[in-house]
DNA sequence: GCCCAGGTGGGTA
DNA sequence: TACCCACATGGG
């Protein structure tokens, strides 16, 4: 028993992310930096709700209108310009194409997402993997305090060095590297939060060491 | 009231 | 490079 299927059998199918569309995934991914999900929906419905969710009408919508609408995700100032950010790059860079963009080396699409105001490595990675289908294992605070926590990691390992862990121990496969976080989140939200976790209970069993590796069968030799 | 949430960028030593 | 802090709402 590893993590993966610790976490698979008490979990069941996550099918992420939770949204609409590619674009949908986008706004999401900006919106939950640091912030609950559920906070996150009420701001996305606002901007369903009067039309918002698509590339050119984040482009043409004034940023204060904007922040008015995404509110409920805090920080909303900030996200507002954010957004505004990511349509002006889509637009410069690919013509406002998300395929387009998708249809960039992903190396150079990273560095690319990652040069954009207000878009950093997770939400790069967020991106690629849950927009794009693209085999990059996003990092999160849940996957490095699991990670620390079953002494897998070290407390201020970088963000590169814990992508890398996992990146180099999987199979390359977008549809694992989707599972397997969503599965992290879910693990961390119910049992892994910062104060009182309720390790007893967790599937990955406690505080201490695991002597399996982090991966899946499957990827074992 | 206090702590926390699927981070990021800017400023300072 | 390595900290420190602002950014902000809503739920437990």
């Amino acid at each position: 028993m590893d993590f993966y299927a610790a976490m698979s059998r008490a979990l069941g199918p996550m099918s992420w992310w939770p949204a609409r569309t590619p674009f949908e995934v986008i706004v999401g991914a900006i919106l939950t930096q640091n912030t609950a999900w559920t906070n996150v929906e009420r701001a996305i419905e606002n901007l369903r709700r009067t039309r918002l969710l698509t590339i050119s009408a984040i482009e043409r919508v004034p940023t204060a209108r904007l922040a008015k609408l995404i509110r409920p995700s805090g920080y909303f100032r900030q996200k507002a310009k954010k957004l505004k950010a990511f349509a002006r790059f889509l637009r410069q860079e690919y013509g406002g194409s998300l395929t387009r963009m998708f249809a960039t080396p992903t190396a150079e699409l990273r560095e690319n997402l990652l040069a954009v105001h207000g878009i950093g490595p997770e939400t790069t990675d967020s991106i690629l993997l849950y927009a794009g289908n693209l085999a990059v294992f996003v990092v999160d605070a849940y996957t490095r305090r699991i990670l620390t926590r079953h002494g897998l990691a070290e407390e201020k390992a970088g963000y590169d060095e814990v992508r890398g862990f996992f990146e180099a121990n999987l199979p390359y496969d977008a549809q694992l590297y989707n599972e397997y976080h969503a599965l992290i989140v879910n693990t961390g939200k119910n049992w892994c939060r910062s104060k009182a976790p309720k390790c007893d209970e967790c599937p990955l069993g406690g505080f201490l060491p695991q002597p399996a590796v982090a991966i899946p069968a499957e990827a074992r030799a």
